[in-house]
DNA sequence: TTGAAAGCGATACCAG
DNA sequence: CTGGTATCGCTTTCAA
C-alpha cells in the first residue's frame, strides 16, 4: 500500500528527448537513427547508443505528435456500429484488414454504437484518417462524406446497399440475393412466395433491399410475394408455423441460412412437409445448413475480396478523384440442396 | 478533367485559427466557445459567431493536437486480431463498446493481424491510450504490458484464459467449460470421453484449456479423455466419424455447439446412436442446437458483463493501482437436452 | 470579455 | 555527420 503507490502513475512517459539525453546526442538524430532516415549518415556507434537508450527508456514514438508535425496519418478507419456476424463477413473482414496492414496502413475500428451519423463522421475526422472504409453499419450521409474530406480523408468508401453522394460507393447489391432465391423458387414452380424479414434491429439496411429484390424477381415470374416479420427465437417461430397453412405459402425464403434453419424445424415441428408442401431457402451457405435433413437451399454470396478492397483504397489514397464508384461487387448464386 | 483536379486536393484542413479568422476572434476564444469552457464568459453574439463560422467550414478539432497538448487521450484500445465469433462475443462486445462510449471514452479497435505480442504492444502504445482491453487474442506479454504502461496506458485489462503479469487480468477461466461439460458426461454415466480440438490455428487459447479441465474433471470421476483433432468442414467430421467404433468412446465433448452439431451429424450419419451409443456435448448455448434432433446438450456461458468491464476499466483509469485483479467472472453451467 | 503566447512531441530543414 | 530550431493544431495560463 505504501510502496509506490503514485510513482508510477507520475513517471513521465519517456520522449525522444530522454532517449537524445540518455544516449548524449540531440533529439534530431534520435529521430535520424529510430526512421532509418537514408538522407543522413549516422555513425554506427551512435546510432548503436540511440538504440540501446529508447530500449532501455522503452520509447515509444508519440502517434499523434509525429502526425500533427507530418500532416497526414496512415489510419484507416474502418467505423462498426455492431459486431457483424456471419463466417462471410468475418472472412472479408480479416482479409481487408491484413492486406491494409500489408500496405502499411494503421487499421483501426472506430465503436460507433449509438451514433446518428453525422456526429459519427465528426467523431471519426477529428482522427484525421486517411481513409474511411463504411461497411454499411452506420449510415453515411453526404454531408458527413463532405466533413471527412474536408478534414483531409484522401479516401471515403461504401460498401453498402446505398450510393452516398461524394463518397466511392462500392454498391453490393443486397436486392441481388433476394432476386437470386426467388427466382430459384419461382424455377421450380413455386408461386407464392414468403420472405422472411428479422424483426432485430439493424439488419433493415439488408433486409429490406433483399425484400425488394425478392419482390422484382416475382413480378417477372408471376409469382406473389407475402412479407413475414420473425424474431430469431423459438416462440416466434412456432406462432409462424402454426399460422402457416392460413397464409396459402408454397415456399419461403427466409432472409439467411439462421432464420431459414428456425422456420424449417418450426415448419416440420408443425406437421408442414418441406419441401413437399413449402420450400426453403436461406441465404450464406453456411455450413450447418447442410447437417439438417432436408439439406438447406442457400444463396451463396460472392462477396468482395478484402484484398481487392484493400487495393482500392490505396489507389483512391494515391490519387483521390481517380477512380469513381463501381458496381456489382457482389455476386449470388442459389445453391439447389432439398430444401427446396 | 481541368475542372477542380487538384484544388479539392490541395484545400487545407480548416483549422481552429481559420474559425477564428473568420469569426473576427482571437483561437482561444474559438477553443473556449467550442468547448464550452466554463470557467470564461463568452458573450452569446460572440459564441454565435463563432459557431456559425465553424459551421461554415466544416472544422473538426484535431484529435492529435488535442491529445498532445493534453498529455492524454480519452481512448481506449480494444485489440483485436480475429473478428471473434458467436453471439455471446458480440453482444458483450456490444455492451461494452456501449458502455464505455457512455462513460465519455473513444472506443477504438486496432487491428492486430499478423502482429506478434511485443510489436503489437508497441503499435498499441503509439497512439497512447488510456486503456487497453485485450480480449485474448493476441497473446500480451509482461513486456507488452509495461511497453503499454510507460507510454502512459492507465489501465491493462486482459480477459483471457491466463493472467499476464503486470496486467489487471481478468481470468476466464476456460477450463471451467471443460470441465462442466466432462461432469456432466460423467454423471450420465459415461467413462470413455473424447474432447474434440478444432484444428483451426487462433483457437488453442481455448481448446486447449477447456481439454484441461476435462481432464480435471474425468480424473475425479474416474473417466478417460481422448483429444480428437477436427477441422470444421464435413471430410474431417466424416472421417472421424468413420473410425468412430475403433476409438472405443461413449461420449464426445465437442469444444462448441458448432462443431458439436458437425460431428453429430456426422455421426449419425456414420449409423451411430445418439445417444444411445454416444453422448454428444458442446458448448455456447445457440439457438441452432436446438433445432436439431435429438436436441443438442450444451454448457451455457456466462460471460461478465460488459457494462461491468466498462465500469473496471473506469475504475482502474481515475486510480490505477487501487484494483488488484480479479478471478471466476466467467461462469458455466451444463444444459443437458437430448444428445446427452 | 478577449488576446498573446507558451508548450505538448516529433520531424526536417539549414548551419555548423 | 550532428545540432539548433521552426513548425504542426490546440489548450490554457496570464495580461490587458
Amino acid at each position: 500500500m505504501s510502496q509506490t503507490p503514485k510513482q508510477s502513475a507520475e513517471r513521465p512517459v519517456p520522449t525522444s528527448a530522454d532517449v537524445a539525453r540518455l544516449a548524449g546526442v540531440s533529439r534530431a538524430t534520435v529521430s535520424y537513427v529510430l526512421n532509418n532516415t537514408s538522407a543522413v549518415r549516422i555513425s554506427e556507434p551512435t546510432r548503436r547508443r540511440v538504440r540501446e537508450a529508447a530500449e532501455e527508456l522503452g520509447y515509444v514514438p508519440h502517434a499523434a505528435a509525429r502526425s500533427l508535425r507530418a500532416g497526414h496519418t496512415r489510419m484507416v478507419l474502418l467505423p462498426s456500429a455492431h459486431v457483424p456476424v456471419g463466417p462471410l463477413y468475418n472472412r472479408f473482414f480479416n482479409e481487408l484488414q491484413r492486406a491494409l496492414r500489408r500496405l502499411d496502413y494503421t487499421v483501426v475500428q472506430h465503436g460507433s454504437l449509438g451514433l446518428d451519423g453525422d456526429d459519427a463522421a465528426r467523431a471519426w475526422a477529428e482522427l484525421r484518417p486517411v481513409a474511411v472504409v463504411s461497411l454499411g453499419e452506420v449510415a453515411l450521409t453526404p454531408y458527413g462524406v463532405d466533413v471527412l474530406k474536408r478534414s483531409g480523408a484522401k479516401a471515403v468508401i461504401t460498401l453498402g446497399p446505398r450510393r452516398v453522394q461524394g463518397a466511392h460507393s462500392l454498391v453490393m447489391d443486397q436486392s441481388e440475393i433476394g432476386s437470386c432465391a426467388v427466382t430459384h423458387l419461382v424455377g421450380r414452380g413455386r408461386r407464392a412466395i414468403g420472405v422472411v424479414m428479422p424483426r432485430e434491429p439493424g439488419l433493415e439496411l439488408f433486409s429490406d433491399p433483399r425484400l425488394e429484390g425478392a419482390r422484382r424477381a416475382a413480378a417477372a415470374g408471376g409469382a406473389r410475394i407475402e412479407p413475414l416479420p420473425l424474431l430469431y427465437d423459438e416462440e416466434s417461430a412456432a406462432e409462424l408455423a402454426a399460422r402457416w397453412r392460413g397464409l396459402g405459402l408454397d415456399a419461403v425464403y427466409a432472409y439467411n441460412d439462421e432464420y431459414a434453419m428456425l422456420l424449417m424445424r418450426a415448419l416440420q415441428d408443425a406437421g408442414i412437409q418441406v419441401p413437399g408442401e413449402t420450400a426453403v431457402v436461406g441465404a450464406d451457405n453456411l455450413l450447418l445448413g447442410r447437417l439438417l435433413r432436408p439439406r438447406l437451399s442457400t444463396v451463396r454470396i460472392d462477396m468482395v475480396s478484402g484484398q481487392r478492397l484493400a487495393e482500392l483504397v490505396d489507389r483512391v489514397v494515391r490519387d483521390p478523384g481517380a477512380e469513381r464508384e463501381r458496381h456489382g461487387l457482389m455476386g449470388a448464386r442459389a445453391l439447389h440442396r432439398e430444401s427446396s
